[in-house]
DNA sequence: TGAAACAAACCGACTGGTTGGTATGTTGTG
DNA sequence: CACAACATACCAACCAGTCGGTTTGTTTCA
């Protein structure tokens, strides 16, 4: 009746737009904005229609956060690739996603919202997937303990904006971020 | 009927109990475990009794979270009165509570349950105010900014195993600590 | 070709369960 | 007695998930 009944079906294009939708919702609104009933509003589809395409609501989630990591491996490989230095190129480019304005990175002005990121165990489990891959594929230029050290700062940083979700937390990040990366030029 | 009906009445006990069995739920059993029906079966009490004392469970978990504020607070003095050396003392008071084995600290068992606390708004906002008064109180000492650095280092390796609640994502936590440790000893 | 047969997409109403919160009664205590 | 400290019984809201049915798309076959 109101829309999507009578019009023609795409299937794909209502996945993805369940998929954004809840992503939007999380980074808008938090953990607890994402209900599978406004995610299924906010696609223009009903709840039933949704679980014709999720199984659960978790398996919606995870979805989304696949979705995330995927975009994240691919600008990590991005920064790397334009980095002419061996030494530490993956903590350089870690550094960056940290202090990107985009997707929850301190720049953004959604990093707040990405409590909801930290609390879902199934993005835990990647994350914690994916870092522990890339330190080891990346060990022979990035295990020195300094730039782990490195590293951890720009998780406390991001974490600290999370937390505090306060422009001036930090007074000047771009020389936080300078310092950061200049602790990396060296082996 | 039960039993707090016809026992004594002792409303500072029944108090500390609700903070402690609300704090107990929280470190074990994470943030969906605080329910105000589990708090109160917790504390032996009833839901009704339970609002006699906190008039919503905002309140309640706000006064948990100041108790912990206040133990941190607390800990850090101790922690800074037993340095000897005035440059980065407060930072390595810092790197002690959050390396230690209570509360949410990194040795704990229960450091994965501190999701709880980072998606609370009120412990964000004691968090923020307290940190900033803190840093304000030692500019003196630990304003360098090599400090920040290690203390948001610190940060990162806390958040780290909050997020993968794994043992083994460091693969020496002891010497990540002496390595911090050591980095704030030079002026 | 065309229509029957089937499958996928989607709707909308409903359910069982949980939650924070309230209204009112009962007991202990100063 | 008066008031604080509880208990008991309830409510309204919300939420994930289910289910029977309707619409659209695709395949089959005469």
């Amino acid at each position: 009746m109101t829309s999507a009944h009578n019009r023609k079906k795409q299937p794909e294009l209502v996945r993805r737009l369940l998929l954004d939708c809840a992503a939007k919702l999380a980074i808008e609104g938090g953990f607890s904005a994402v209900t599978v009933q406004a995610v299924a509003d906010g696609a223009g589809v009903t709840k039933g229609g949704l679980f014709h395409h999720f199984p659960s609501k978790q398996a919606l989630i995870d979805a989304v956060v696949q979705d995330l990591m995927v975009q994240i491996d691919a600008e990590i490989d991005q920064a790397m690739d334009q980095d002419k230095q061996d030494y530490g190129c993956f903590t350089r480019a870690y550094i960056e996603l940290t202090f990107t304005d985009r997707h929850y990175g301190i720049g953004s002005p959604h990093v707040g919202k990405a409590q909801a990121l930290m609390v879902d165990r199934e993005f835990n489990r990647m994350w914690s997937v994916w870092l522990t891959g890339r330190l080891r594929r990346h060990a022979e230029t990035d295990a020195d303990p300094m730039l782990e050290i490195v590293r951890l700062a720009a998780d406390g940083a991001w974490m600290t904006r999370v937390i505090c979700d306060d422009h001036e937390i930090f007074q000047d990040v771009e020389a936080l971020r300078r310092r950061l990366v200049g602790l990396t030029r060296r082996p």
